[in-house]
DNA sequence: GACCAGGTCCTTG
DNA sequence: CAAGGACATGGT
């Protein structure tokens, strides 16, 4: 008898925090964490880090800042994170939804969860990974991350669901706490990572947690 | 040189 | 709704 999706997929997560432990990521300001999780789509982080800090060095790591500068300059500092046409036209379509919808970063997030999720999904070029990670990860709100990464080691293990209903499935086995879902969407990129991305399927664990 | 990276959008069948 | 292509640079 297989097990339920549910004692999969905690069987999963304790695995994993007990290989991985404690692993913040992500730690910037809401304006960072916003640009970065436009410009780490389909990107390796350590790009991401050095056009954070070419935007930094300019003055441009804020939404109020980009919605302002000049898209030349824009693109020029965000090249080595490839795509940088498109990512420079999506950071300029969230700094205008930021500031032309609320004024301020500190003022959108007064609203709820759903309502702001609903808008960031609406802006060109943010679709719904992008948007948890800005929610869990800038704004500490609890929407779990899914990413390529999750549905990959999802589908390994038997559990072959969509992103939809794979989210709906992590929030109802973890708590509703943004640091919890940060710990987890992040011991699941370092796992796939280093099992799934160097093809080294043969020493995955994860199968034999089934139970 | 081939292949892939913490996606998203648009077009086709 | 599923599948395929475009977007682009940088690392292995």
């Amino acid at each position: 008898m297989l097990a339920s999706s549910s004692a999969r997929i905690l069987r999963i997560i304790r695995y994993l925090e007990k290989k991985y432990g404690m692993l913040d990521w992500w730690q910037g300001n809401t304006d960072e964490v916003m640009i970065g999780a436009i410009l780490t789509q389909q990107t390796r982080w350590e790009n991401v880090k050095r056009a954070l800090a070419a935007l930094k060095e300019q003055g441009l790591c804020s939404m109020e800042a980009i919605f302002s500068a000049d898209p030349e300059i824009l693109e020029q500092a965000i090249r080595c994170t490839g795509f940088y046409r498109i990512k420079t036209q999506r950071l300029k379509s969230l700094a205008a939804h930021v500031m032309c919808s609320y004024g301020s970063i500190e003022l959108m997030a007064d609203e709820p969860t759903d309502k702001i999720r609903e808008q960031l999904i609406g802006v060109n070029g943010i679709g719904e990974e992008t948007a948890d990670s800005i929610l869990c990860y800038g704004f500490q709100r609890p929407s779990f991350i899914i990413d390529a990464y999750t549905e990959r080691i999802c589908q390994c293990v038997g559990l072959g669901i969509k992103r939809a209903p794979l989210k709906v499935l992590f929030e109802a086995v973890l708590p509703h706490d943004p640091m919890i879902y940060r710990q987890v969407h992040a011991h699941i990129v370092e796992y796939a990572k280093e099992y799934c991305v160097k093809k080294r399927c043969g020493e995955c664990t994860l199968v034999s947690l089934n139970g």
